[in-house]
DNA sequence: CATCCTGTTCAGTCTTGACAAAACAAACCG
DNA sequence: CGGTTTGTTTTGTCAAGACTGAACAGGATG
């Protein structure tokens, strides 16, 4: 976990709404929910992608009762969750000298995609392991080694193409980044 | 649903398992629970990614009810899923003319992975929306800013590599394939 | 030391989805 | 027609996982 040169907080805990606000705040929850339902089809709680959707909308770190105020969560999820996308590398906790209490900020795009890779490195893995274990078949099934094939080259593929987005995606951002945070 | 022309069954019902045949069935087990287990990860039913696992070993359609039998479970499921994988242009119905039964085969490779690109496409847009109902935001919060760009761009540039591998595969195959079959 | 504060962990509840088994429907066959 | 074969739909059960609320642990603080 980073501990951050002392935070701008701008009072966490009271915020006017104004008027013009409002529409704002529905289209936040929206996107918030949105992410919610985005990571839940990877296989990630609802929770953990609404934290995501907040953090992602938060410019500065957010304190970690007030997460599960604003989620309207209880301490629980949010201590898993934040703690599951920590290890992740999604988001960061972040501290303040003499402050007792965690801060979260989104870590600027990283790691949800090496999961990916792996993946689909496993499955090439595999797909070669049967191709292997299989051998040359003759007549009709020779069919199978060609489709067993395929499916090797296939899945190499989607793992370089992906590799390459993401060491495309690092360098762009390594440049582009740490100007604002 | 296709209509193939007269299958060449080899008698799917009677199968003579040699001695040889033995090791070789214990790593087809192996390749069918390994995609049950695989395509589990991308939230299909375990017994879909079995099916496929399956009929990619199979040099020919196989029946229904052999599905069942093979895979030890109910016709139910094998219905549900058969329809469900159908669906997704990741298998295909066959039949014979004068046989009321109905075969599947693997669809070579196609529809899987459309579904991802659009679930990036999705995600894109929603991004885009986001931003959009944000509007410039001001000071320390143009972060928030930076970051939703970048999250629409990430989304294109998967949505588009995913894209142009499956241009590729295709094109791959459409050359490739049809010898067999 | 007693007590708050903060985050973690644990026990219990609730929801979801896969699956089997049985009821069902439709086509065929005698 | 009644009975069979084939696939579908429905009903009920079971397991997995998310989430809550409460118990918990450790550090500060009086």
């Amino acid at each position: 976990m980073t501990v951050s040169e002392p935070l701008p907080v701008s009072d966490q805990s009271t915020e006017a709404a104004t008027a013009s606000d409002m529409g704002l705040r529905a289209a936040e929850e929206r996107f918030i929910e949105g992410m919610g339902l985005a990571l839940e089809e990877d296989r990630l709680p609802r929770i953990a992608g609404r934290l995501v959707g907040l953090l992602l909308l938060s410019p500065q770190p957010v304190r970690f009762d007030l997460l599960a105020e604003r989620l309207r969560v209880s301490r629980g999820s949010i201590s898993t969750n934040t703690r599951l996308l920590e290890n992740m590398g999604v988001i960061e906790r972040v501290t303040r000298p003499g402050d007792r209490r965690d801060y979260f900020q989104i870590n600027e795009q990283p790691g949800l995609l090496q999961r990916v890779v792996d993946r689909f490195r496993a499955r090439q893995a595999m797909a070669e392991e049967m191709k292997h274990a299989l051998g040359p078949k003759p007549g009709d099934a020779a069919i199978v080694n060609d489709r067993l094939d395929r499916l090797v080259r296939f899945y190499a593929i989607l793992a370089d193409s992906f590799d390459s987005v993401l060491a495309a995606f690092d360098q762009e951002t390594d440049v582009t980044d740490r100007v604002a945070s």
